[in-house]
DNA sequence: TCAAAGCTGTTAATTTTTTGACAGGTCGTG
DNA sequence: CACGACCTGTCAAAAAATTAACAGCTTTGA
């Protein structure tokens, strides 16, 4: 027996990659293109074509020799390794102003995650109803996530509660966490983790922001000798 | 003249996990930790110790051989680095429900970004209050970015006004921008840009589900034999 | 028909990042 | 004091990611 399925065992940032190629194709494909090479897509994202052959390489290929890639059996193959070939049926988990602005969010729908519930243990946001979706209790969380096969929560409580909420998930079977906590969450080797840390985010921007400043005040030094 | 300032050239991975470090030792901080070693750090963070020294040897080092480090030094010495010594004044561009969102998420604040202004050209949304800072007409951006020494944007517009926000907040002087816009930002080289996709991290997260579920359809597979 | 231009899949070379190893320094204890 | 346990800074080795190179296929146009 393999390790692991067929075009799992894929590095990271080539997983990254993928939904930038499928973004930039879906727009492509939007204004009709039809055909698009390696080079013409590598350089819209700012990468090399090399990079971006070798990351298809992962997966087999999406052409031969000589002819470039067709928009229309792309875009299908990538959401199909992605895994959004049929919908992800999603929940949302905290209904604060992160949450409500995630499930006011359209373009989860439209990328493949449908919200199929929207959970809070606070009265007071129960019943709210976002794009059609409704704030439940939290007691209701378990059965939403069987009767509807959601594989996939979004997770946007407080840090306190965000472990517990997850011993929960994973109880009930989620498969896929989507962290917007800042804490790191305990889960079995069979949930798959992903943390939005926004903290992460703005301070490796103000890292950068910082050596510019400091070079920008450098060089007028400079020009001021 | 040296390309660039002393410890701005650091690799990507390191500055991403410099955020890290810096909340997990102010974790430590709170609960009255003074001493911490390389191990104990890393081991928290799921990391590699010698990653740890490896990524602070970049910046020379914060102790002596033989001693741990100071956890009462070691913040101070990393939000120096990271640039948020001193608060760094921001502002929110886009007063939709993410932008909202984020102007009630109290946590930038206290990370060392205070919001100087909120701003949209919806005019139902303009004089909302979000804990203090009062959504205002984008007319009034140029003013209050010079008045406040606005250094860093959080941009959250639709995706078609993205670029046209971004010429203006350069014009204005910003020098980050952190980008929610699914779209590539082109900006001067001596501005930086931190994208966050939600779509690239949902994504990616969807492909490991997807193949949790394949192995475990596998696994099952194999028990029926 | 032939050459030129352009393309992919694939492998090799290069670069970058991570990990390991270790020379010394420090501390607590007997 | 001497020993063992533990520590950091540093550099070398290993692993991983990116980039380059190229064989061979496809189309176009003279």
């Amino acid at each position: 027996m393999r390790k692991q399925k067929k075009g799992c065992d894929v590095p990271d940032a080539t997983i990254l990659r993928l939904p930038l190629y499928l973004e930039k194709l879906k727009l492509l494909q939007a204004i009709g293109v039809e055909d698009v090479s390696s080079r013409q897509l590598a350089e819209s994202l700012d990468i090399k074509a090399s990079q971006l052959r070798h990351d298809f390489h992962y997966f087999g290929g999406f052409s031969r020799p000589g002819r470039p890639y067709q928009v229309a059996k792309l875009v299908p193959a990538l959401e199909k390794i992605i895994g959004i070939a049929e919908p992800v049926h999603s929940i949302i988990v905290g209904a604060g102003h992160l949450g409500q602005a995630l499930a006011n969010y359209q373009n989860l729908d439209v990328q493949g995650f449908p919200i199929k519930g929207i959970f809070d243990v606070n009265p007071k946001l129960i019943g709210l109803d976002f794009r059609g979706a409704v704030v439940q209790d939290m007691d209701e969380m378990e059965a939403v996530i069987d009767k509807e096969a959601v594989k996939i929560a979004i997770l946007t409580v407080p840090a306190v509660h965000a472990q517990a909420v997850t011993d929960r998930l994973v109880a009930a079977g989620i498969v896929g966490i989507f962290n917007f906590a800042p804490m790191d969450l305990k889960v079995p080797a069979n949930v798959a983790v992903r943390n939005e840390r926004m903290a992460v985010g703005i301070m490796s921007l103000s890292f950068k922001v910082k050596c510019i400043l400091q070079n920008s005040e450098e060089k007028e030094e400079a020009e001021d000798l």
